[in-house]
DNA sequence: ACCGATTTGACAGCATACTGTCAATTCAAC
DNA sequence: GTTGAATTGACAGTATGCTGTCAAATCGGT
């Protein structure tokens, strides 16, 4: 069966990019993860509470919570008062975290654009596209289980 | 950038992939990774030892090491003499080891018929080559740097 | 045969993701 | 308004993957 051995180059090319993505942003004191997570504050329209995150990134709630407090711990992030909720404060870009945001762009776009350099971008929307639906039937399976 | 949207289908795909894996395995008492290395010693033409096994899987040889050892504790494989290295044993299967890798067998077809069903076998291939070039050009310049 | 480089497993430690549980808080139904 | 359900963060524990280091064993060049 071809998608069993597409599973298989899926997991590998995972554990490879989150591997590349670790030396890329390591000179900045990141990691793959946290670089993950504030790019999610950061190209959110507007401050969110952790939860929302978490279900914006497709992680669950503890996950995105241990890596926010530990990007509070850096200074890259803030949580300011919820004037909708007391308990669930919105996680905010400190200045620090706005510049480490830009840095790790400057990084991004040479590193990407030589990962894509002679891929065909009718086929990267074609394997984009088969993930999708993987995913959608995966998550269906998979049901309500996550957090 | 087209490619980076990918990055992120990929990261999901994998996290529920491994997630279904759980839950379909977790019947036989076994997780998705410990499934991977049954897998892949079952597939194996002769006996080999851990370090084999990693490289065949493309994960660190520390990290099979860890997952074979809670496989011999499961009593799943077993560890044979060696008559080329004194120190380096093959692992093999137990009879245990190969009735639950007959009992997998039963519970994934299903599972990927299922997954596959109206996904055009022609993308799978397509997505199947993007990420094997990529992961071509990430094992690059990751380069040696694995273990 | 010898000595250095490599391979191998053991041990220890870290980063990430998950789950389960709990109390505080908010929300919704009535 | 009150009460039960859902949300949220804190805390604790598990599974997987990585790295680094060490000693034993093998391999290779001389």
């Amino acid at each position: 069966m071809a998608l069993s051995a597409l599973f298989l180059d899926i997991f590998r090319a995972n554990a490879l990019l989150v591997a590349a993505g670790d030396q890329l942003v390591a000179p900045l004191g990141l990691t793959s993860a946290r670089w993950q997570v504030l790019g999610t504050v950061a190209m959110a329209p507007a401050p969110q509470p952790v939860a929302h995150i978490a279900r914006d990134m497709g992680l669950a709630r503890q996950s995105v919570q241990r890596l926010v407090n530990e990007l509070v711990e850096a200074g890259l992030v803030e949580l300011r008062e919820n004037p909708h909720h007391r308990r669930s404060k919105l996680v905010c870009l400190t200045d620090q975290g706005r510049q480490a945001v830009a840095s790790i762009h400057k990084l991004q776009r040479p590193w990407v654009d030589g990962l894509a350099t002679g891929l065909d971008s009718e086929k990267i929307a074609i394997a984009a596209e088969v993930l999708q639906t993987l995913r959608q039937r995966l998550a269906q399976s998979t049901d309500e289980s996550s957090d």
